[in-house]
DNA sequence: AAATCTTACGGGTGACGTAACGATC
DNA sequence: GATCGTTACGTCACCCGTAAGATTT
């Protein structure tokens, strides 16, 4: 399991629409057709429901959905809290004067 | 960014070794020492201190092991709920009656 | 010199794209 | 028959292992 396969995951969840889901993703349709199911492997149970039309989380996959979103946004938060933390001069990402005054 | 990357991270934050870390892990040292370096190229900032002999988390590292912490242990717990609403019967994965009396 | 981390480089696996197929309305 | 999802298959990128280099004690 890959954040990739839970970002695909997540975007099919949002739009129960594989198609455009590919197209939201930039990739084409039958890799991220694959990767839901490399995924729903790996779980070891699907987590759509799949009518022929559309895909629409299943039970398994609207708790997992909750999950998984909670994970993303911590590591967006973590990235987040990084970029923020740091001030960039001429390419280089250096620390902000006062907490480099603090450290010394 | 991939979560085997940051699985590595963890673990080299937590023995803050390289070797070991690779040994806990299943792969050589090299190759984890080059998806460490990966991720911090990603993240944009360095989330260790070398002093040639260890290496220790700096500022940064720390704050996003934190944030990295949550995300996994969110994860592991949506593989978890999934894994214990259902029950296995003959190799197929079913919902308990319970539940499926619940939802009829 | 021993231990540790980094850089260089080559090979095998897997993700993705194109094409063909299946299914539903 | 149009639209959408799945399966088949070949190619290219990338991860990892082996080897060599750099650095600290």
């Amino acid at each position: 399991m890959e954040l990739t396969q839970l970002e695909y995951f997540m975007t099919v969840a949002r739009l129960e629409h594989m198609t455009m889901a590919s197209k939201a993703l930039g990739i084409t349709q039958p890799a991220l057709s694959h990767a839901i199911a490399k995924l729903e492997n790996e779980i070891g149970a699907p987590l759509f429901e799949r009518n022929g039309r559309n895909v629409k989380l299943n039970r398994n996959g609207a708790m997992f959905s909750r999950w998984v979103g909670k994970a993303l946004q911590n590591i967006e938060n973590g990235v987040k809290e990084i970029e923020n933390g740091l001030i960039r001069i001429r390419g280089l990402l250096l620390y902000p004067i006062s907490i480099f005054l603090a450290l010394t």
